[in-house]
DNA sequence: TATTTCCATGTGATTGTATAACATTACATA
DNA sequence: TATGTAATGTTATACAATCACATGGAAATA
């Protein structure tokens, strides 16, 4: 667990399924989150920066009370709204995104340009990888433009198995 | 409320944003499913079926616990489980479906053939339509392909405001 | 500098969602 | 009748989310 390798996806999660170096993954996510919120005149707070940094440490989804308990473990107040506001911050921003079929959240891999996220969910690893989606290129664009719906924000999460668990999987 | 034509969206919702008559949707919707379980040797037992009766009632999603008030009206088991297994062998069956954003549960509109749903829910009346969908046709399903993931179960929601409602949108 | 204002944080309490664990009942059938 | 199985019922609890209200600090204004 101290060998310079064992960062090579030290924390059992691929990114996008595809191996890279997990150990620039928090840095560069606080950097990137820190350039566009002074840029933009948003406040990365302590508890903000520090739930961040929690999302980004893994490439699976942190439901909110896994988070207070690490909050809690750093001095950080501990009851309920206190990680609630600070991820509502996160996702707000486009810093962080909430897994609805898993009512659990994640860090943003590219949060430089707005996009419309869609995931795909190991159920044996919990992994869970963002894919980068043109908006509005499936059949839902089509079906709301014939009924004169507006779309406002869209869920788009796959469940199954990701490549590294295949075997697992047909065992 | 008695009139004749009063039937016609009298639950406020609108079937796939479309004018239909209400009325039949509860009686067709038992009926289609009490085909398919005779035909598949399931058992569409009370609970089953007045849950499934409560949800053809509303062209919106209904929280457990709402089902379960209900059910304590007419007399079945009020605690949690009860409605939560009901509503698992629907789900499981392709009666219902559960709407993840929203922690809560529709009836299918056409459980005949299984299919990949896909939903469109206004968040000004809390309608909730289900689209049609070819599965596999949006983006994830290239990104999935490109990466070896292999696809179990797609969660294909979309939120905003149905042609209904975007008079009260603007304002 | 003093003060006001706004925003963020903190806490306690509460509501809503979901499941674990176990006992009981209903029914088919051997 | 005995037995196996599926469904139902009950209690308790875990997990998710929000409400209401108090406190404190940074920035803006006087």
């Amino acid at each position: 667990m101290t060998s310079e390798s064992s960062k090579i996806n030290s924390a059992a999660g691929l990114l996008g399924f595809a191996q890279h170096n997990h150990s620039t993954c928090v840095s560069d996510g606080l950097a990137t989150a820190e350039t566009r919120c002074a840029a933009e005149g948003l406040r990365l707070t302590p508890v903000r920066r520090k739930v961040l940094e929690l999302l980004l440490q893994n490439h699976r989804a942190l439901g909110a009370y896994t988070i207070l308990d690490r909050l809690r473990e750093d001095g950080f107040g501990s009851q309920p709204p206190v990680a609630y506001r600070a991820l509502d911050f996160l996702v707000t921003n486009g810093l962080a995104h909430k897994i609805e079929r898993l009512n659990a959240f994640i860090a943003c891999v590219h949060p430089s340009h707005s996009h419309t996220p869609a995931f795909m969910i190991c159920r044996l690893c919990d992994t869970v990888a963002e894919a980068q989606s043109s908006s509005g290129s499936w059949a839902l664009g089509d079906a709301a433009r014939a009924t004169g719906f507006r779309i406002e924000r869209t869920v788009v999460e796959a469940e199954g198995v990701c490549p590294a668990c295949v075997d697992k999987a047909d065992a």
